[in-house]
DNA sequence: GCATTTGCCTAATACCTTTAGGCAAATTAG
DNA sequence: CTAATTTGCCTAAAGGTATTAGGCAAATGC
């Protein structure tokens, strides 16, 4: 009987690599003990049960995304900025796929308010001080663009726009384009 | 032994409404069962698995949608068109919070062309005319208006823009706005 | 009224989730 | 360095979902 050395932080960190290999859907318990060749039972020591292991999974991917999006927005501003956030939110869902939607997962209230997703929120805030937007504009701007960010990559990773000749790149280079042209405008007014 | 009626159809009807009472996850073969008082086995001679139920019923959803969608367009144009659109689309996600998720379903290429899917691009298409622009800045507007919608819609619905005292409305309005003024700046371009 | 089809059932297998209780390995104490 | 304790993984068991195979009775067609 030798011991693995299996922790929360491991059977969270393998979760989230077997969510991208197999999509978070496919994430379980059962899953996730084979992966460490261990009996089922012996994880719940570690996690309280399935919801808990995924939502650990949640916050694991929107603390890494909100990383690299702190990473990548870092010392730009203005279009640069919102360009370079939309990049690393859409590129993080490209190799992280199973991260992307554990991202997803609806979190209650208090799980919520503890996690990264206020840096999310605040990034977003902060991208818009290169347009000075006032409230309560900034915050239906905040909203836009996290559903035009979100419902992209969503749509593209469901494969909406592969049937089509035009590169789904330059729907995304002329979306960021008109999303700039935008909120230019709408400082002006 | 009295016989239920059990149809495709009916089946499928019966796992939407599960689908907005419980969440489209949460449709199960068991549980659809269990609504019928029937055994689970019984279903497997009107549908072939579990999967084959939730592709009916997200194709389902997106004729229900579609349907929706064209009446509210009917006999509109330009920013009249695509705030009933919009609306239309928001709405039925509000009252049909699990066909709403179903439509979501990723379907295999085939039963995706054969769908109700090819009909919401469309009337995406016809929206825009009321903005002459040129392809291929018809489809990159087609996948941005997409994206908004379903990116506002399914954060709305994930309880994203409850926490500010900003009402979701106006950010709606606000968004459509934008959107308009946006599509009409490119028309000019 | 009889034959056939059809619809729902029983039975069985397999997998996932979760809890309870046990034994051995690792750690700490003397 | 051994003894006591904690900790980690295990066995066992119960309950839920998915799916297939084969059976009997109700509905349908002639």
């Amino acid at each position: 009987m030798v011991r693995v050395g299996l922790t929360t932080e491991r059977l969270t960190q393998a979760g989230a690599e077997l969510a991208d290999e197999v999509g978070f859907d496919q994430v379980t318990v059962s899953a996730l003990a084979r992966r460490f060749d261990v009996k089922v039972a012996s994880l719940y020591s570690h996690v309280r049960n399935s919801h808990d292991l995924k939502t650990r999974i949640a916050l694991l991917a929107l603390e890494e995304l909100a990383d690299r999006v702190a990473a990548a927005v870092a010392g730009r501003a203005g279009k640069d900025a919102l360009a370079a956030f939309a990049d690393a939110y859409r590129d993080y869902a490209r190799v992280h796929p199973g991260r992307y939607d554990a991202a997803r997962l609806r979190l209650d209230p208090e799980t919520a308010a503890a996690s990264a997703a206020v840096r999310h929120s605040q990034m977003t805030r902060a991208i818009l001080r290169g347009y000075d937007l006032t409230e309560p504009d900034q915050t239906h701007a905040v909203r836009m663009l996290g559903s035009v960010f979100h419902g992209y990559v969503s749509l593209e990773m469901a494969g909406a726009f592969s049937h089509t000749a035009v590169p789904s790149q330059e729907s995304w280079a002329w979306t960021l384009d008109s999303l700039d042209t935008l909120l230019r405008t709408w400082t002006t007014t």
